[in-house]
DNA sequence: TTATTTAACTACAACGTTATAGTGTTAATA
DNA sequence: TATTAACACTATAACGTTGTAGTTAAATAA
C-alpha cells in the first residue's frame, strides 16, 4: 500500500534539496537547528529508513555474510549458523544461507551466485564431493576477486584462507582416553574412509591415543565407513558391521564414534546383544547433538562447541573486511571437551 | 585483487557507449553485429556479471526472500528451510534467514531489518512469545508496506494473509486413531500448554479421536507442558510427570506426545520402569526428527512433510511477488501422515 | 536532388544514497 | 569601506544498471 518514503520525497515535500535532507538526517553540522528538527520530525512522522540496496551501492559493501554448508539437519551446522547469526546481526550484518547438499556442483553454484553483489564474504563448510575432488578452484577464484572466505570444519589445507577448526587428533585422543582411564582397553574405532579429512585425524587421535597408553593397535578394531547418506539402508549395513565385529572380538570393552549416528548404531548393536551399557561396553561419540541427548543410555560425547565456531569464523571474517590492509591468514582452533553421560561411567 | 568488471570498463576499453555495451550483452537488435561479437567476446573473455546490488536498485527488487523461524535445532525447520531454499533457488531467489529465538522483540527486530531493502517477501514462523502476546503489528506493518508475508506451522488467525500449515486436528486424530486400532483404550497425552496453538490443536484432536471411538475423556490422562526452553532440567520436570501419571493410572496402554521431546522422555520413563514398547504400551509422536529415528525403539510418528511445507510456502509467496494485482489470501493445508516403527506395532 | 527511412549507435534519466564542491547571504574583521 | 569568514544551504557526481529518447550517417524513395 504506502511504500516506504525517500529523501527526494521528503524534500520535495519541506521544499529543501535532498542534500539538505540527507544530512539533516545525519545531524550534520552545516544544517541549520530549524531544518533539521522540521525534517527530522518528518523522517520520524512517517517512519523513514534508508535504502540497503542504495546504500549498498554507493558503499559498494552489502553488509551481508554468505554461509554454505553441507546440510541443514545435522545439529552441528545449526549450531554453527545460530553462532554465525548471533555475532553477524549484533555487528550489523545479515546472513544468507545456502546448503550445497554435499555436492560440488551445488556448491560452486552456490557460490556464483552469491559473490554476484549479495555478500562481502562467505563463510563455507565444503561439501564431501568437494573433498574428495580437491577441485577448489571455485573457492581461489571467489578469493581472487577479494571476497574474503573463511573455512570451518571441512576445510582442506590446499586452500589459502582463514580458517575455524577443531583439533580433531586431540579430540579424538581426548574420547579415547576417556574410555582407556575407565579402564577399557579393547576399543573399536568407527570412523570414515580416510578422504574425509575429520574421519582421518580423529582415526589418527585414535592411534595415538592407543600408542601414548601403550596398547597395541589392532586393525580388526577399526570399522572404515563409507560416508554417504545415511539412508535407512545404509545404516542397516553399519549396524551388520558392528555386529560382526563384535562377534570376532568378544572383548571389546569400549567403542569411540566419530559421529553421532555411528555412536547411535552401536547402541542399537550393543542393545539386541544384550551388552550392558556402560558396564560391559563404554560408548563415546563425536559431536554433541540431540541424538546423543536423547538416546537410551544417552550418549557420552565430544562437544564441538559448534556456536563458538560459527562466532569465531563470524569474527575471522568481520575482521578481515574491515582491514584493508591484507592480515596474514590464521586457522583458529576450538577447543573440544567430554560431555559425559550414561553410555560410559 | 581483480574486482569484478562494469558496463563502463567494458565500454571505456571497446570505445563504445555504456548503452552499447548493455544492449550488446542483452542482444538487442539496435546494435550491429560487430559491435555485438565484440562486445560479448571482451565481456565473456573478462567474466562480466551483472551487479546484482544495482538490478536491485533499478528494479526494486532483491530477489532474495526472507525467513524468520522461531529455532535452528529443530528438524522441522531445518526441513522447512530446505523445502524453501530448493524452491527458491529454481525460482531465481536468494534465502535470507534469521533466528526469532523464540523471541518477541527479536522477531521485530528481525523483521524490520530485513524490510530494509533486503527482501522481497518474507516467509515467517511465529516466535511463542509473539503467539503468547498475541501482538501482531509488526507483521500488519510489513503487510502494509506491500511486502507479502507467508506464515507457516506458528500461525495466527488474526493475521491475515497466507498461511501453510498441517491440519494439526487431523493428525492428531489419525496418530490417536492408530494406537486405538491397535486395541489401546487408555491414552496418555503429553501435550503443551493451550496457547501454543499447536499443541492446543493436537490436544483437540486427541479428544475428538476418543469421542469418534466412544472412549470417554479421562482428564488425567492429558499432561499439560510448559512450553519452555527444553533444558536438562525441564526435561527432568517432564519425565516426573509422566512418572507420576504412570504410577496412578497403571492401565495406561498408549502414549501420544505432541513432540519428539516429549515422546523420547516418555520412552525412557517407560523404560526405567520397565513397561515393554509397544507390548505394554505403545507410543507416538508428533514431528518426524532424529530423534525419533534414532530412539530405542525408534518412535512412530505423525510426519509433518516441513519439506513439503517449506516449498509450498515459498510457492505462494512468489506467486504473490508475481501478480501485481491482489489475489485472495490463502491457507494451505499439508496432508500429515504416519511413520510407523517400533513404538507402536 | 531532396526528403525520408533505416541502422547503429549515444545521451540521459532514473533507482536512493552520500560526499565534495559550490553558492549566496549575513556578520565579523581589517 | 572593502575583505573575509561563517553559516546554511544546494548542485553535482558517483555507485552500476536499463529503457527511452535522441543523434548521426548512410541508404532508399520520391
Amino acid at each position: 500500500m504506502k511504500k516506504r518514503i525517500t529523501l527526494k520525497q521528503i524534500a520535495k515535500e519541506l521544499n529543501y534539496s535532498i542534500s539538505t535532507v540527507s544530512k539533516a538526517l545525519k545531524n550534520s553540522p552545516e544544517i541549520g537547528i530549524d531544518a533539521k528538527t522540521k525534517i527530522q520530525a518528518y523522517a520520524k512522522l512517517y517512519n523513514y529508513k534508508p535504502n540497503n540496496v542504495a546504500l549498498s551501492l554507493k558503499n559498494r559493501k552489502t553488509k551481508t555474510i554468505g554461509v554454505i554448508i553441507p546440510e541443514m539437519v545435522h545439529y552441528f551446522f545449526a549450531k554453527v549458523i545460530i553462532g554465525i547469526e548471533k555475532f553477524a546481526k549484533k555487528k550489523g550484518y545479515n546472513v544468507i544461507i545456502s546448503l550445497s547438499n554435499e555436492s560440488f556442483e551445488k556448491e560452486v553454484i552456490n557460490i556464483e551466485t552469491l559473490v554476484d553483489g549479495q555478500i562481502d564474504g562467505l563463510i563455507i563448510s565444503l561439501s564431501k564431493e568437494t573433498l574428495l575432488k580437491q577441485d577448489f578452484h571455485h573457492i581461489h577464484e571467489t578469493i581472487d576477486l577479494d571476497i574474503p572466505i573463511i573455512l570451518f570444519d571441512r576445510i582442506s589445507s590446499n586452500v589459502y584462507c582463514d580458517k575455524v577448526i577443531i583439533d580433531d587428533v586431540e579430540g579424538a585422543k581426548k574420547a579415547t582416553n576417556h574410555l582407556i582411564q575407565n579402564g577399557r582397553k579393547s576399543i573399536l574405532l568407527i570412523t570414515t574412509e580416510d578422504y574425509v579429512s575429520v574421519g582421518n585425524l580423529r582415526t589418527t587421535g585414535y592411534i595415538q591415543a592407543l600408542k601414548e597408553n601403550n596398547i597395541e593397535l589392532d586393525t580388526d578394531l577399526i570399522i572404515k565407513v563409507e560416508d554417504k547418506k545415511s539412508t535407512e539402508e545404509e545404516l542397516h549395513n553399519i549396524e551388520e558391521r558392528i555386529n560382526k565385529v563384535l562377534k570376532l572380538k568378544s572383548n571389546i570393552d569400549g567403542i569411540f564414534a566419530v559421529n553421532e549416528i555411528y555412536a547411535a548404531s552401536a547402541l542399537k548393536v550393543l542393545k539386541k546383544n544384550n551388552i550392558k551399557i556402560p558396564e560391559e561396553v563404554g560408548v563415546i561419540g563425536f559431536t554433541d547433538g540431540v541424538i546423543s541427548r536423547f538416546s537410551d543410555p544417552s550418549l557420552t560425547t565430544v562437544d564441538q562447541h559448534g556456536e563458538k565456531i560459527g562466532k569465531e569464523a563470524c569474527k575471522l571474517l568481520i575482521e578481515r573486511l574491515n582491514n584493508t590492509n591484507n592480515i596474514p591468514y590464521q586457522t583458529k582452533i576450538i577447543e573440544t571437551s567430554i560431555t559425559s553421560r550414561q553410555s560410559s561411567k
